[in-house]
DNA sequence: ATGAAAGCGCTAACAA
DNA sequence: TTGTTAGCGCTTTCAT
């Protein structure tokens, strides 16, 4: 005998199995003694329903998949707690894989996922191809994707308006009396960093600043470094006392590269990040950054995809575009 | 109509379930011509079992359960992906919940993840009480703890010697040429602090140094910020040139203190924190410390566990004894 | 080699 | 208010 079930229940209590299983779901008026001795024998048998099969009954698993590339990726991980902290509130449990970025991978896990009747996915990922996107209609399961660069057309999401991100953060820089900002943004041709760049330049003209960017070919803190010389030649020509820089980690790279070279920070040059990741407010000095509410967003996620899974979607025929906030410290005046 | 079923396929390919079945699980011979047909009717539906019956059926869910202090917590993100990656290759999936430290919320998914037929739990929390280990022993369900400080008997884990790590890295101190090694441990009396301590001494004991530990009342990088004029004393007046913290966040707080105080680091001292963080090799200077091999740790916890579950757990009738790295950087020399 | 039938633990008509 | 019964989608005897 393994964990007692129902029937175990009924025979102890003397009555059926489906009093019993009306007590346990309040679906039908019991008698109050019935009730009890229900209740009773539960107690003295420890019994926990079997969710398998009472989701094979209902057609309801309560399993939301969650793909995500890397939870070892700090961002990855804060979405991820939203996801669990509010999936439980509707009594959502998450299922959790990892594609590491791997197409097949990601295919896989789809269909795995698929099989253990998940009700709805949340696809964490850098990056999303046609292909999978493909792949997950099909499975008619609903589905949020959190990616940062995708910009699919009739896909409701939520995310951040990274334009709109990079404006206040260029006009904050400039209002804290800087002439000019130069923008470090990435070589590759993707949404994220044109929407930065957009914003950027919507700062600059709405001021009638002249305009500076640096292109940078990789986002880690070493490429922050190597870009350090460029970016600080292009400052001396022009009298620029900001730098923004698309990441904190390499913002944190280009600091480096500063204080190897005498330029103070913030005293010569202020220097902003983006993304508030948790070395922002370690390093020295802390860096000025825009802090994206990773959980909220993740938060938000789940209770859309429940919402659409109950299909009281209407919420989301939207995008939901979540708010940013300025973190203003030591690395900027 | 919902996901087609083995009926759906059973009809289209004009045999009974019972082949279809066989025929998935190749649990039967089969006549070649049914199983072409049967092959083709799946192809053809594009249908996929349902695992949650299949589960029912067979009193096996391929689940465990996962649950986590705080997924946040950089190490413990690393645990999980081990967990994950290796559970996946003995075809498990992760059931993830979190914890947050709340007794209450634990119990709770201990028993929701119970009435999701979990075969077995791993549980990652910074420390678990006698309560939780009891009811985790009442569900009868193989575990496995990953928690930092426990030291309870009868019960077998994955873990770190933390005695020997540190006993390594204050020789590998005392090696590089150091004459005297400062030990900063923590104030509180709890396993994973006093292993540390315990092994710092036996370094010293064998080489016939003098011992010197300062306790610190916390761990984070202001913690060691903080402790920084006392150690710096403690250093001065003993000729000492090395300082080995608790954990890299406190190392991180102290270098910034020497920084902030004309102190050189590692000049005019060295400074080894323990743990490997992903901010020991981004800060600068770049700490030397001990790296632990979270994901080995996982990767490792799950295979035991899934031997367990099989009941081949002969293999862990003793604790795993992860061995550690000096990772030597900039801040010691 | 194949199909019919029982049953995993549960819910939900349907009767009584 | 209650019990009986028929499934949910699958695996696995047991016959044939």
């Amino acid at each position: 005998m393994g964990q007692p079930t129902i029937k175990d229940v009924a025979k102890l209590a003397g009555v059926s199995i489906s009093t019993v299983s009306r007590v346990m779901n309040n679906s039908k008026p019991v008698s109050p003694e019935a009730r009890q001795k229900v209740l009773d024998a539960i107690a003295k048998l420890d019994f926990k329903p079997n969710e398998l099969a009472r989701s094979l009954v209902m057609r309801k698993s309560n399993l939301v998949g969650v793909i995500v590339e890397d939870i070892g990726i700090e961002y990855m991980a804060q979405l991820i707690r939203g996801i669990e902290e509010i999936g439980r509130v509707y009594k959502y449990d998450i299922l959790l894989q990892s594609s590491y970025g791997d197409e097949n991978a990601l295919n896989n896990s789809i269909d795995f996922l698929a099989t253990k009747q998940v009700e709805g996915f949340i696809i964490i990922t850098q990056n999303l191809s046609d292909e999978a996107l493909l792949k997950l209609r099909e499975t008619r399961i609903p589905f949020i994707l959190l990616d940062k660069f995708h910009a699919y057309k009739n896909l409701t999401t939520v995310k951040v308006d990274y334009k709109k991100e990079q404006y206040n953060l260029t006009k904050y820089l400039f209002s804290q009396g800087n002439d000019n900002v130069l923008f470090i943004g990435d070589k590759a041709d993707n949404v994220l960093n044109n929407a930065k760049i957009a914003g950027y330049r919507e700062a600059i003209e709405e001021l009638g600043k002249e305009e500076f960017i640096v292109k940078i070919d990789g986002i880690t803190s070493n490429d922050g470094y190597n870009i350090g010389k460029e970016a600080i030649d292009v400052c001396k020509e022009n009298g620029i006392t900001a730098v923004s820089l698309l990441n904190d980690e390499v913002a944190i790279g280009f600091i480096d590269y500063c204080a190897d070279n005498g330029i103070k920070v913030p005293d010569d040059i202020s220097v902003a990040g983006f993304g508030d990741s948790s070395i922002a407010s370690i390093y020295r000095p802390n860096l000025t950054t825009v802090a994206i509410p990773y959980y909220d967003i993740g938060a938000i996620s789940i209770r859309a995809l429940i919402k659409r899974i109950k299909k009281e979607d209407e919420i989301l025929d939207k995008d939901w575009i979540i708010d940013c906030n300025i973190v203003a410290r030591e690395s900027s005046k």
